[in-house]
DNA sequence: GGACGGCCATGACATATGTCCCGAGCAAAG
DNA sequence: CTTTGCTCGGGACATATGTCATGGCCGTCC
């Protein structure tokens, strides 16, 4: 028997994928969660073999989620299942030790199969994903300059971010000019969304 | 046998409900697209008595698509199935003739539930939503505003939007400070996330 | 030890943005 | 017919934003 952890906020997607996996004979699901903070605890506690994480999820990111899951629980394989294929998303998921990542879009089969592979000592990453991850280089951004950018996602204007981060206006306005910099855009918000595009953020 | 449409652009997330729906005995899943362009010709073909849709597609949006719907095919139902809970969407979902409004939140058994709601002839609707949809009033923003507002959600430059919309630049900065004013926000981002929150957009 | 790079901050400057005036055309409502 | 409101533009002004130069503080790497 496969015992299965699933984390994914959308209570429609997460209930429908449980039904989903369920249906196969040697497939069980242990836990589901909706909330990163809960994926860790319940995940020692049910002790499963495959965690299917989702990465934007209220509390702590499935990226983070992660790497202190392998930490926690080296015999339980990581399975990132995500709705956007951001280049730095991937990079990340690796470097977290997850065994696969897949998008939501491609066909639900695609979903047992991957589970059964990554059992078996493979990894499942899409191929032209992994292309992209790699032509798009590393992380150029300071871990300032995310701070600034992530504090400046919602139109926050500079004494805002200022105050968020606890820096000087002035210093603001200089990590968001060589983050503009960095991403070769002309504002700040395309800043954002050039990182945030790359899974920068 | 009870026929369905399924509307819905995450590939993972259509297969899936389209499993879950199709082990309901009496319901027969009799078309399937992910991109809003498809969803009358489709209906046209398949005749279907309930239609899910989902908001955001590729193409034509799920609600221009109900409107269209209702008036190409009037016998078939439409059920609106979102991620966002949006008081402006509920609101353009009801007048463009949608029969229920389910948020992809909320458990998976709420789905056929609905389906059969609809069929009855009842009206399927969040409680809590409708008062939020009721509670916000209507969207105080005019066509204009809302074209500005939406060439300007990533971040445009004025010069940028005004060559969108094929305006003055002076023009386009008066919209952006009359829609800043009715959202009662400092800038044009959060003009933009609040008429999105709002579903104004 | 010195070079390098990230971090923090300031001042000065050019440009972009938001606001408030103004005026004109036009269509719908009264 | 007059009023009202949306549309479209311009000008002037205060403020916000992005850029650049400069400096000091701290670590790491060679």
């Amino acid at each position: 028997m496969i015992k299965l952890l699933l984390a994914e906020d959308q209570g429609m997607m997460r209930g429908a994928l449980a039904l989903l996996l369920g249906l196969e004979a040697d497939f069980e699901i242990v836990a589901q969660v909706g909330d990163g903070d809960e994926i860790v605890p319940r995940a020692l506690e049910t002790r499963p073999d495959v965690a299917l994480l989702d990465i934007e999820l209220p509390g702590r990111s499935g990226l983070d989620a992660a790497a202190a899951l392998r930490e926690a629980l080296p015999a339980c394989q990581v399975l990132i299942l995500t709705t956007f294929g951001r280049p730095g998303y991937l990079r990340r998921a690796m470097e977290a030790g997850a065994a696969g990542f897949l998008v939501k879009d491609g066909p639900v089969e695609e979903l047992a199969v991957a589970v059964r592979r990554v059992l078996a000592g493979e990894r499942v990453i899409d191929p032209g994903l992994a292309a992209a991850a790699l032509s798009a280089g590393p992380n150029p951004l300071t871990q300032r300059e995310r701070d600034v950018l992530a504090a400046a996602v919602d139109g926050a204007t500079v004494a805002d971010i200022a105050d968020r981060v606890h820096l000087s206006p002035a210093t603001v306005r200089n990590y968001l000019s060589s983050a503009i910099g960095k991403t070769r855009t002309r504002n700040r918000m395309e800043a954002v969304r050039a990182a945030r595009q790359n899974g920068w953020l």
